[in-house]
DNA sequence: TCCTTGACGATACTTTGTCTCAGTAATACT
DNA sequence: AGTATTACTGAGACAAAGTATCGTCAAGGA
């Protein structure tokens, strides 16, 4: 279920930032994404449109968090389209790039007890699962283990 | 409290890997550091040692788990010693660089309660404390809110 | 419509590594 | 100890993911 591209674009102009065809483009083309992507994907896509661009349209959206920044294992960044406003983690498939957002209240209580144990204030935390999900784990029994 | 150097060289032996002279040095170079550092510092501290042997040595404490790569949220990545053996999560001063590592088993219950919550399952978890530690928090109040 | 200023594309540069390759040296073998 | 193997090394090219620069352009308010 892909967003709209207008709710991009309009939390760009609630930001004060113009409607340019570019960006218009870029939030197209991130709108069709129903799971996680890559900055070069999109890139690749619009070939119009040049990397500065995507990458400063991208930077933008991140900043203004309608979009959120994966940091998988491998190193290589990913970008996910976020579906919940409130604040909220990521579990990743490390296969196919599926994210399934949750937000356990258990989580976020545990963030606080954490807290207390440590010296000095938290000023932000990260959390992220590394799964394998259904899809993919269906996929393997059926090819077998290799 | 610095690490030994030697702590440093006994896994990469114990896993058979060769105790040569640029891995003692990056070693000890790594041993004098109490808290958490990058790839670069290093090099700058070992002219005589190639570029790629530093990041080569890195990559193999990293891999034996003596040393830690933390994800910072600006995206700079650094890399800390380990002091605990067991399976642990860092805070890492977002000014200072200072690291503490933590284990709360509630943290780790919650990974399962939070699993069991989601479809597919669970293979690696990243939980990143970002903190303003004492010290610095006390330099704040001494040279006022900037 | 005009004007200001943010946004654009092209491209160079930066950061954080990794790869290649010929030469070197740490271990194993005898 | 001497030799053989082969992992390791340093230099430098290459790669991925961005960021900075700069002259040009156009969005959107007056």
């Amino acid at each position: 279920m892909p967003m709209e591209p207008n709710d991009l674009l309009a939390v760009l102009e609630d930001r004060g930032h113009r409607l340019t065809g570019p960006r218009r483009r870029v939030a197209a083309a991130i709108a069709t994404k129903a799971e996680s992507f890559t900055a070069e994907e999109v890139c690749g896509e619009l070939p119009g449109v040049g990397r500065a661009t995507v990458y400063r349209t991208i930077r933008l959206l991140v900043d203004s968090e309608v979009i959120c920044k994966l940091a998988l294992p491998g190193g290589e960044p990913r970008y996910t389209p976020a579906r919940a406003t409130y604040h909220h983690h990521h579990a990743v498939c490390l296969r196919c790039g599926a994210v399934e957002e949750f937000r356990d209240s258990t989580v976020e209580r545990v963030v606080k007890a954490a807290g207390s144990d440590l010296t000095g204030q938290i000023v932000a935390h990260r959390i992220e699962f590394y799964v394998l999900c259904r899809s993919c784990m269906a996929g393997d029994a059926v090819e077998g283990k290799q």
